[in-house]
DNA sequence: CAGTGAGCGAGCTTCCGCTTGACTT
């Protein structure tokens, strides 16, 4: 009997189907071992960290020995990243307790083929990659339990915290407060003329915009009981590529948008249709989709759709860290739906942007038309229209643009106004971060992981950091104090740029270039740097 | 005798990232 060892019990499942007799897979649940939750876990001088077990995780491991005692090879099946090499390190202490036959496999998918692959191509835990999970796991330790404590001694107030995530996290959402307060209102005003031809209804604007209506004024004049003549027809082609599949980032703004519902439900009910098998895993920063699972897709698109719906299999530019472990968020069938109302909507919006994914182009045709006044052809006007020709991928997952209709014109044709008037346009303020839109900016500035993009905005809520309202984030009090004091105090790590910093260190640390320690001492130096 | 400071004990807040299931409300 041969062990393999994951960190999903969903997978484990699937694995032990693909492995059939002679095999046991087990699931660790995550980790199982981290820094202890009541102290600071790690000695300052040294910085040698002390990694105690997680809570009922010894249990758990307890049963795998047991299994691994009567193994005779045991493959280590953790995700292919920094936390599941860690994983994988962690169990090698234990098992190499009661067998030393211990093997480090790993894939990027969990089809047949790739587990057998995974198998044959087993060797050994990299060391360099489990060193940058600790970096980055002291590193985060130190930088919370160290630093929260100014807030409590200097804001004076208990239950406040710092972190490498949150912190710059509640900057963005406390910067665009101020934005939103200190944003002047800005009105501008243009001059628009309305057409009826061949009974189309069109608008076209005057080139000029106005700072006031009284600028406007001379111009109104000149334009009264004026007739206009077409100065030229154009148009052009303008093709329209579908969307990506899901990740969980896109998946957690487009869902809560359409849906209605909090990033956090979101990510509750994708784990529920993953655990049924219905989807892939929901915590991926990955585009990419399996190729066999693409082409049957593409069938289903031709087959439903027709041809001229059937795009290709796109390649996406990843982020460095997407190279990881988990392709897209897809069904893993077209026939298999949930029964529940809600979940069905959610399964149905991943489905259709996968398929979506994989269709062709939609193509539209715009417009751009010149109008002059016939008494004054310094006084021109433009108009602009759109047709979608051909919907392609929108006829899969829908997107709302709508139409802007012109009627037939050609140059030289002479057309009178139905009226010419002042609009007013006011400038709106900068919309405060919804749960979406603040998750998809951190995944830009590469702060969080797919993982914790929901628990983020949870410990904000919980440290009363920020409250949610009509759907928007909205800082409080303290959120400005306690900005205000760490822009002052620990300036380097409210940088935005500040994770990626730390990442391009374990990326050094990963390829054997650097320390982990020194990486640690460095970072938090220039924590510290500021002052203190 | 007032003021200072060493020493000691009580209380104990907090990070990010990996994964679910066992809790409570």
């Amino acid at each position: 009997m041969n062990l393999f060892i994951v960190e999903s019990p969903t997978k484990a499942k699937s694995i032990a189907k693909y492995l059939g007799n002679g095999w046991v897979v087990r699931a660790t649940l995550g980790h199982i071992k981290d820094l202890p939750e009541r102290e600071l876990g790690v000695d300052i001088k040294t910085l040698e960290p002390k990694y105690v077990w997680l809570k009922g995780k010894k249990k758990i491991v307890d049963g795998i020995k047991k299994a691994a005692k009567k193994a005779k090879k045991i493959y280590l099946g953790t995700d292919p990243d920094r936390e599941g090499e860690a994983i994988a390190y962690f169990l090698k202490e234990e098992l190499l307790k009661v067998n030393t036959s211990i093997y480090r496999a790993t894939f990027y998918e969990i089809t047949k083929k790739a587990i057998t692959e995974a198998i044959g191509g087993a060797s050994d835990i990299n060391l360099n990659l489990v060193s940058a999970q600790f970096s980055r796991r002291v590193l985060d330790r130190l930088i919370g339990y160290k630093l929260s404590p100014f807030l409590w001694r200097d804001l004076k107030e208990r239950g406040l915290s710092v972190g490498r995530v949150q912190s710059p996290t509640l900057r963005l959402i406390v910067e665009r407060e101020r934005q939103i307060q200190n944003f002047k209102r800005k009105k501008y005003y243009y001059i628009k003329a309305e057409f009826v031809v061949d009974g189309v209804e069109f608008s076209a604007v005057f080139k000029q915009r106005f700072e006031k209506p009284s600028n406007a004024e001379p111009f109104m004049k000149k334009l009264k009981d004026v007739m206009f003549v077409v100065k030229s027809v154009s148009k052009e082609m303008q093709k329209e590529p579908p969307p990506k599949p899901f990740n969980t980032v896109s998946l957690q703004a487009e869902a809560s948008k359409i849906l209605g519902i909090s990033v956090d439900k979101v990510q509750k009910m994708a784990q529920k249709l993953y655990e049924e098998g219905l989807i892939t895993y929901p915590r991926t920063d990955s585009y990419r989709m399996n190729k066999e699972k693409a082409q049957e897709f593409m069938k289903y698109i031709e087959r439903t759709y027709g041809k001229d719906y059937v795009g290709r299999l796109r390649k996406y530019k990843e982020k460095a860290l997407a190279w990881g472990a988990h392709e897209c968020i897809r069904p893993t069938s077209l026939d298999k739906k949930p029964e529940s109302v809600l979940e069905l909507k959610l399964w149905s919006l991943i489905s259709s942007r996968a398929l979506a994914s994989l269709s062709s182009d939609a193509i539209r045709e715009k417009f751009f038309v010149v109008l002059l006044a016939l008494s004054d052809h310094t006084l021109e006007f433009t108009a602009e229209g759109s047709k979608l020709v051909f919907d392609g991928w929108t006829r899969i997952y829908p997107k709302e643009v709508k139409d802007r209709a012109l009627p037939h014109l050609e140059e030289g044709q002479v057309i009178k106004p139905k009226r010419i008037y002042i609009e007013e346009v006011e400038v709106p303020p900068p919309p405060r971060y919804t749960e979406g839109s603040l998750v998809r900016t951190l995944e830009n500035l590469g702060i969080g992981r797919p993982s914790t993009y929901a628990t983020i905005i949870k410990t904000l809520k919980d440290r009363g950091y920020v409250v949610l309202e009509k759907g928007y984030l909205k800082p409080t009090e303290m959120a400005f104090k306690v900005v205000d004091y760490l822009m002052e105090k620990f300036p380097n790590l409210m940088d935005y740029g500040f994770t990626k910093y730390m990442e391009d260190n374990l990326d050094a640390v990963e390829e054997g270039k650097k320390d982990w320690k020194e990486v640690v001492r460095e970072s938090y130096r220039r924590v510290l740097n500021a002052k203190e």
